[in-house]
DNA sequence: CGAATTTGACCAGCGC
DNA sequence: GCGCTGGTCAAATTCG
C-alpha cells in the first residue's frame, strides 16, 4: 500500500487513502491562478454536455451569490431538456461508476474516464490544476443515501464507549461516511464555508511535513468532520476533506439563498464557501491570496440565470468565486 | 470564565 | 502478536 502523496491523471491521495481526482479546469494552467470557470456545455450541441470539458462545476448565480456546483457533466447521458434538476450531478452514478472504474476502465460512462479526458493534455502531479475534487466511498454496494445516515446523528461517528469507558467492542467496524476532498490554493488553511468548526485533532501525517488538523462541525447533532492538511508537493495548496452531511443550514442561513433549482430539486446540499481571490499582480510568479470572506453584493454582476445553463464559458467573475460541494441527501 | 485550541495518550484497523 | 498509521479523546492550556 502506497502512502506517499502523489497525484496523477486519475487518483490523488490522501494520506493512506486513495480518491479518485475529478479535475478538469479550463484555464490557464500553467498560471499560479486556476479560473475557476467551466465549461459545462456541448460547444456543439447545446442540449448535450462534452465529455471532453467533463467536469466541473456550474457557475450560477442567484441574488448576490455566485454558487459553483458539481455539475452535469459526471453524467454523460444527460440529456436535452432544460429542467435545471440535470444540472447536477447524478449521485449514485458518480459512485458506483468512481468504484466501478478501479476494476474496470474500459467503461464507456466512467467517471474516472471522465476526469482523464478532462486532463487530455497532460496533467501532472506537476501541472495538476490547483483546485480539484474527490469523492471516495468504501463501499459502493453498501451506499446509503438515506440523509440520516449521511448526516450523521450527532454522534454515531464518534467512538462509543461502553459502560467500563473503553471503546466500542470489535467486530462492530466503522461504517465511513462519504467523503469528499478538494484542493485549493490558499494562504488560509481552514477555509470559511459557512459553518462553524471546532478543532478535536490534529496529528502528524506520514511522507508530509505538514500536520492534519481534524474538524467537527459544532452543530448541535451534526456528525460532520473535516480535515485539513498542506500539500507536501506544494505548500500553497490546502486539501480540505469533508466527511458527511449537514443536517442544519450554514450559520449564515446561506442554503436560504440557494438557488431554488437546488433548493426543490432536493438532490443536494452544501455545503458552501467562498473564496475571494486577490489576483497578484504578475501572476507568473506571485501565489494568489486566498482570504476568506463572503462575498458582497458589489462583487457580481448580476446578470447570470441560473436557470440557464447556457453560459459564456469566458466569463470571469471579478476575483471571487463561490464553491459549492454537493452532497446528496436523497 | 466559558469557549476554543493544543497535545499526549489511546484505540482501531491493517499489513507483515 | 507486533508495529505502524490514522483518527479520536480529553485534560491542560490559551484565547476572547
Amino acid at each position: 500500500m502506497s502512502h506517499s502523496y502523489h497525484h496523477n491523471n486519475n487518483m490523488m491521495n490522501i494520506g493512506s487513502e486513495e480518491l479518485p481526482l475529478f479535475s478538469n479546469f479550463i484555464g490557464d494552467q500553467n498560471s499560479n491562478i486556476t479560473p475557476f470557470m467551466y465549461n459545462h456545455q456541448n460547444p456543439n450541441n447545446n442540449n448535450t454536455y462534452d465529455a471532453s470539458n467533463s467536469l466541473s462545476f456550474t457557475n450560477c448565480l442567484h441574488g448576490d451569490v455566485e454558487y459553483n456546483t458539481l455539475s452535469a457533466a459526471f453524467d454523460l447521458h444527460h440529456s436535452n431538456n432544460s429542467s435545471s434538476d440535470q444540472d447536477h450531478v447524478n449521485y449514485n452514478s458518480i459512485i458506483n461508476n468512481s468504484n466501478n472504474n478501479n476494476k474496470n476502465s474500459s467503461s464507456n460512462n466512467n467517471l474516472l474516464e471522465l476526469a482523464a479526458a478532462g486532463t487530455n493534455s497532460g496533467t501532472t502531479a506537476e501541472n495538476l490544476p490547483i483546485s480539484s475534487a474527490s469523492f471516495s466511498e468504501e463501499d459502493s454496494s453498501n451506499l446509503d443515501l438515506n440523509p440520516k445516515l449521511l448526516s450523521g446523528n450527532g454522534d454515531h461517528d464518534l467512538k462509543s464507549k461502553n459502560p467500563s469507558g473503553k471503546m466500542k467492542k470489535k467486530g462492530e467496524k466503522k461504517q465511513r461516511e462519504t467523503r469528499f476532498a478538494f484542493k485549493t490554493k490558499s494562504e488560509i488553511d481552514n477555509l470559511e464555508d459557512g459553518y462553524r468548526w471546532r478543532k478535536y485533532g490534529q496529528k502528524a501525517v506520514k511522507n508530509s511535513p505538514f500536520p492534519r488538523s481534524y474538524y467537527r462541525c459544532t452543530s448541535h447533532e451534526c456528525g460532520v468532520k473535516k480535515h485539513i492538511e498542506r500539500s507536501c508537493e506544494d505548500p500553497s495548496v490546502v486539501i480540505t476533506t469533508y466527511e458527511g452531511q449537514h443536517n442544519h443550514h450554514t450559520p449564515a442561513s446561506r442554503a436560504a439563498m440557494m438557488p431554488p433549482s437546488l433548493v426543490s430539486s432536493q438532490q443536494f446540499s452544501f455545503p458552501t464557501f467562498t473564496h475571494n481571490y486577490l489576483f497578484p499582480t504578475n501572476t507568473s510568479t506571485s501565489t494568489p491570496h486566498l482570504s476568506a470572506q463572503f462575498p458582497n453584493s458589489s462583487s457580481y454582476n448580476n446578470n447570470y440565470n441560473y436557470n440557464n445553463p447556457q453560459m459564456d464559458q469566458h466569463t470571469q467573475y471579478p476575483h471571487q468565486y463561490t464553491h459549492g460541494f454537493l452532497f446528496p441527501s436523497t
